[in-house]
DNA sequence: TTGTAGGCGTTATCAA
DNA sequence: TTGATAACGCCTACAA
């Protein structure tokens, strides 16, 4: 690999012109910088990104951290796209992405991770709602520049979509169809976005006079098809039965939707649904679902410009980015029939 | 953070001592390696990455490489399978790994990805069909070693599903049920696990006596369930229409059964469907799809301990590497009936 | 078995 | 505006 000792002796000047030629700086002539650049071009020359971190303590680099709990979880669409956009964006910015996967259970919540104490990133972004809060504490102690997404923590910068609102418009759309026994298809509550969008559902509920029922709100432990079938039949056991449900996620409400299609039930005539988070899948779905829209790759490139804006200007308060939900109209919703 | 010479002044020796007894160097006494090693863990002390990179040229990082091209196939649970089990594996094996997309279009063949200029990475994996020939002959002519997963390329390392038979043993399941007019739903044949899977279909075929005929084999652009329900709306205009469908992979498997559900066909009654992949979904789905596994987080496993194997032993022929397949049955598929 | 000294490639400091 | 020199933290001959 040639160095900057190649190139100066090439432009018969030494290594630290170099150095400051092509890092711009404004004290050399603009000829030497020509010169100095176009040689530096020909001979394809990299700075070598050890020994610049070595020095400077930037390594231009990015760890993207996500616990592994089951496996649905790392395949998870949703933070595949986070994950895709925020190294989108950093690579924009200049940055590389570290990325790691704490397996659940390996997780020592009082150690930083290797990444962290080996020194490879300037800057750290926490994804998902289960990162153990004494884990979240240890690693903002040591002062990297952090942010979380899909997830909150006081003192530290978080990016989250506005949950509360997405699931309080989706069920006001429910009831201005004229719905009055709305069920509720939960997650895991101490996931904060599941939590944020039971609270916007009861809120709804609450506005148009409907008194909350705890029989019509069902906990599951995870968040997939599976458990949206299994959600169904929980709520389908109440008298009366609902005439919609409104899902913690959208695999749950595919779930909802083809277990009541398995019994005979017709969507959207007989049973109204809608999920949040709008996956790919959801548009090519039957009945497309109506669901709610997480803007997934814009919190993901929000998180990036957070982390590097904060790497650049260290010293602002927490902050804590809410994105905007979107309710998208589709098939798998009617009005309440007589 | 603590360095080297924090230890060594703690130890009273020097710090080629502390790094010696740290690196296990036998030359080190017993007693002053336990000594030293016992500081080193109070201190928390963890060896700075650029500084060891700089000297041993190692910088125990891999770069996984992927080119994006739609949005779904970067979130294709298929490669973030594969993504999550070889950083499984690197993590185990000492090694980091550095995540990047290349945005289709912006991918200059000529000139190998930054994280390797810059030698930020000791190997690279690349991923994915759709890497250009050049491209991959750039990287190769660097030096770097280097592992292809889900493609193929001569001198190159490469780590495959066992494409055709897989496809083969659906097909020849099919007709063992007794199906003699078997569709096949095909995505992009220069994708090579596409190619192989089609070949696969013909091959059984051919050994079962019933003639390959064209007229049975769409080509979708894409591999999506929307795809999916297109391809099954062209075959469908074929008469006599497939009493069978061997789909390229299981989204467009889960569209062809939502689409003969929609118009009144069943399934497996009416019509058997066969997808590959084994993804989440498709044991979810109802019917619950019968189809071909591929083992993925193998396949991402033994992509990294190859190239770390590489790594350590550069003087290697090329090898390719057919992770072996299986038919997973289930209830998409029935017996032809009379 | 341990210490000294040099060097990896770059940037930063100080002098010219 | 440029050059010489030191320094970042670690490893590794060579010397002791």
């Amino acid at each position: 690999m040639v160095n900057i000792k190649d190139i100066a002796k090439k432009a018969r000047v030494s290594p630290s012109t170099v150095s400051r030629a092509l890092n711009d700086d404004p004290k050399i002539s603009e000829e030497t910088r020509k010169k100095i650049k176009e040689i530096a071009r020909k001979l394809k020359y990299k700075p070598n990104q050890a020994a610049r971190a070595l020095i400077t303590r930037e390594t231009k680099t990015i760890g993207f951290l996500i616990l592994k709990k089951e496996k649905p979880l790392v395949a998870d669409p949703f933070y595949s796209i986070i994950l895709y956009s925020a190294q989108n964006e950093l690579h924009e910015l200049g940055y590389h992405l570290l990325y790691g996967i704490i397996p659940h259970g390996k997780l020592n919540p009082q150690k930083p991770p290797r990444m962290l104490q080996e020194e490879r990133i300037d800057g750290l972004i926490l994804a998902g709602p289960d990162m153990p809060k004494e884990f979240i504490e240890t690693i903002r102690k040591t002062g990297v520049p952090l942010v979380l997404v899909d997830n909150y923590s006081e003192n530290v910068d978080s990016v989250l979509a506005d949950n509360i609102r997405g699931a309080y418009i989706a069920t006001k759309y429910l009831i201005e169809l004229g719905h009055k026994i709305i069920a509720f298809a939960s997650g895991p509550l101490d996931h904060i976005s599941v939590y944020e969008r039971w609270e916007g559902y009861k809120k709804a509920l609450e506005e148009a006079g409907i008194k909350y029922n705890p029989e019509y709100t069902v906990k599951e432990k995870e968040l997939t098809m599976k458990t949206g079938r299994h959600a169904f039949q929980i709520l389908w056991e109440n008298d009366p039965k609902p005439t919609a449900i409104l899902s913690a996620n959208d695999p749950m409400a595919l779930g909802i939707i083809q277990c009541a299609k398995d019994i005979g039930i017709k969507v959207p005539e007989e049973l109204s649904v809608i999920g949040i988070d709008d996956i790919d899948l959801s548009s090519q779905f039957d009945p497309p679902l109506t669901t709610v829209r997480i803007f997934k790759e814009e919190m993901g490139s929000i998180t990036a410009k957070r982390l590097i804006d904060r790497i650049k200007n260290p010293n602002q308060p927490p902050i804590k980015i809410i994105v905007s939900t979107e309710l998208i109209i589709r098939g798998s919703t009617a009005p309440l029939r007589k």
